[in-house]
RNA sequence: CGGGGUGUAGCGUAGCUCGGUAUCGCGCCUGCUUUGGGAGCAGGAGGUCGUAGGUUCAAAUCCUGCCACCCCGACCA
């Protein structure tokens, strides 16, 4: 069709790039590398913010907003911190505008200019230290547990849309405690959120996993990841949990007296994940039709299509389609009956499969005759016709079922995409030809991972958390290994 | 930021080599017929040819700068 969008295996780059146009999920604006989210992309960020924002909550998060301007001074605090972003920062250095005095119209008005510069936030861990610093006194002040919902700017090179944009939404997680144990405990219980959340909601199976050194977070001691398998065999970092150690507390000064009456630092976490979690979502299941959806982050469960040669017969599907919608909506499950007469039902069973409703209900003058209905899935197409009896219930069952297979699929994808590599001959193979995760001995150490960088264009992934330690050798460097770790080229 | 490519109506495009005021399809508007997998016919509206300069009697077309987007690198969630 003309309509359509190149498909995955001729230009996987190209179907992205469509498929998030023609989905109407998101556009590029007019300043470079930012996006506009349109409502129906915008829809699907909302439903993950819901769910999200739930789960912090139920583990004792509370929300807060910390503000966009960072002065510069507070970045260069953390020595890790400030080498990490430096590069990317977005700096505000005026305050005002004028009219330019030979018509040249509006300029930067050169006696407006900050007495100290300001940074767009890349992220707030330097705002919200210096801000928990007055209000950490005692132990009985922690732990503090904060989440903001905000957007960043990181000034990147190079930009896809959801995958990588100058200005980002995220959430960004907080928290300082009194004990190192509590703090490694809050970081590894927020990558279980994460973890729980991409499977469960997205449908997208994450390994679990800690990143090297290489690969970690500026200012962090430890970073820990999901990571997960695109369609095309590369790999996306899904989200993060940092355990920052005691770094941010020593920057900026945060300590707290502890029962004993000792003055100790404070033990921070942070914890992310973006809208880059669209992109997840759009190349983990879709297909060359278009968006499939998971139905528990789809902004439409169900769409119900008449199908009628007059109005008569448009009348008789309306009430018939009422009752339906009437059914599913105490149920819960979100459906929109779209009965516009200037559009034809194959027109319109195209473009929602297209936008990736998980089933569509086509109700014609042979259901109403029959009292049934015909229903399709989009993850795998099939449709068939069911009687009217039940059928909220066995659209409900569906949509659970829905979810399931493509959890499912991406699940038997990832393992049919996981390989050993023995030797680094196997390895270079593996990356080049089929890509995909690679399991492979690696001696521990930064200049090994840089050279396979640098040969290969793939990194460690991560190391698997509850990885089996078994002996081996490093397929770079022949030196002893004592685990696999996971490799692949990443977004 | 380096290399390559693209920019013409809401979208996709022809025209550019060889300068003469813009082609086609989709969409949009009106009407009639249609509607179980992207409808048909008839009529109609819509364009500072990315942008700013330059060359010329005349520029979408030739020249220069700038901007945006895409692909490939370096950086990153």
């Amino acid at each position: 069709m003309s309509l359509g969008i190149p498909k995955r295996s001729e230009d996987y780059a190209a179907w992205y790039q469509e498929l998030v146009k023609k989905a109407d999920l998101a556009e590029n604006s007019a300043v470079r590398g930012c996006m506009v989210i349109k409502p129906y992309g915008y829809s699907i960020w909302e439903k993950m913010v819901e769910v999200l924002d739930k789960m912090f909550k139920e583990t004792g998060h509370s929300n807060a907003y910390f503000p966009l301007f960072i002065p510069k001074s507070f970045l260069s605090k953390e020595a890790d911190h400030v080498e990490g972003f430096a590069k990317e920062c977005a700096v505000v250095t005026h305050y005002r505008l004028k009219n330019g005095e030979n018509g040249e119209g509006i300029i930067v008005d050169p006696e407006a200019k900050l007495e100290e510069e300001l940074i767009v936030r890349p992220t707030s861990e330097t705002v919200i230290w210096n801000t928990y610093k007055n209000w950490v006194q005692s132990y009985r002040d922690l732990p503090i547990l904060v989440n903001q919902w905000a957007n960043v700017v990181r000034w990147e090179m190079r930009t896809r849309l959801f995958l990588r944009t100058t200005e980002f939404l995220w959430q960004e997680g907080h928290t300082a405690h009194a004990t190192q144990v509590e703090a490694e405990a809050e970081t590894k219980q927020m990558l279980e959120v994460y973890a729980k959340f991409a499977e469960d909601f997205m449908a997208i199976p994450v390994l679990k996993g800690v990143k090297t050194a290489n690969e970690r977070f500026a200012g962090a001691v430890e970073t820990y990841c999901i990571e997960a398998l695109m369609q095309d065999g590369k790999a996306l970092q899904a989200g993060t949990s940092h355990f920052l150690g005691q770094n941010f507390a020593k920057a900026f000064d945060v300590k707290f007296t502890n029962k004993e009456g000792k003055i100790e630092l404070v033990w921070g976490t942070s914890w992310g994940v973006s809208t880059r979690l669209m992109g997840a979502l759009i190349m983990a299941h879709s297909d060359d039709e278009g968006l499939v959806l998971p139905p528990l982050l789809a902004p439409i469960q169900v769409v119900i299509v008449p199908i009628f040669n007059n109005e008569e017969q448009l009348n008789s599907a309306n009430t018939y389609a009422s009752n339906i919608v009437n059914q599913l909506k105490k149920l819960g499950i979100s459906v929109k009956y779209d009965n516009r007469d200037n559009l034809k039902p194959g027109f319109k069973f195209a473009d929602y499969e297209l936008k990736g409703v998980p089933v569509r209900v086509a109700i014609g003058p042979r259901d109403i005759q029959n009292q049934t209905v015909e229903i399709a899935r989009r993850d795998t197409k099939e449709k068939k016709v069911i009687p009217l009896e039940g059928v909220a219930e066995a659209i409900q069952n569906l949509l659970n079922e829905i979810q399931e297979n493509i959890f499912q699929k991406a699940l038997k994808f990832r393992t049919e995409n996981t390989r050993e590599a023995k030797t680094y001959t196997e390895f270079k193979k593996i990356i080049e030809e089929t890509e995909g995760f690679v399991l492979a001995h690696w001696d521990g150490t930064s200049e090994t991972e840089k050279k396979i960088k640098e040969e290969t264009k793939a990194t460690i992934r991560c190391i698997p958390l509850n990885n089996t330690l078994e002996e081996g050798v490093c397929i770079y460097s022949g030196k002893k290994s004592i685990q696999k770790v996971v490799f692949a080229k990443a977004y």
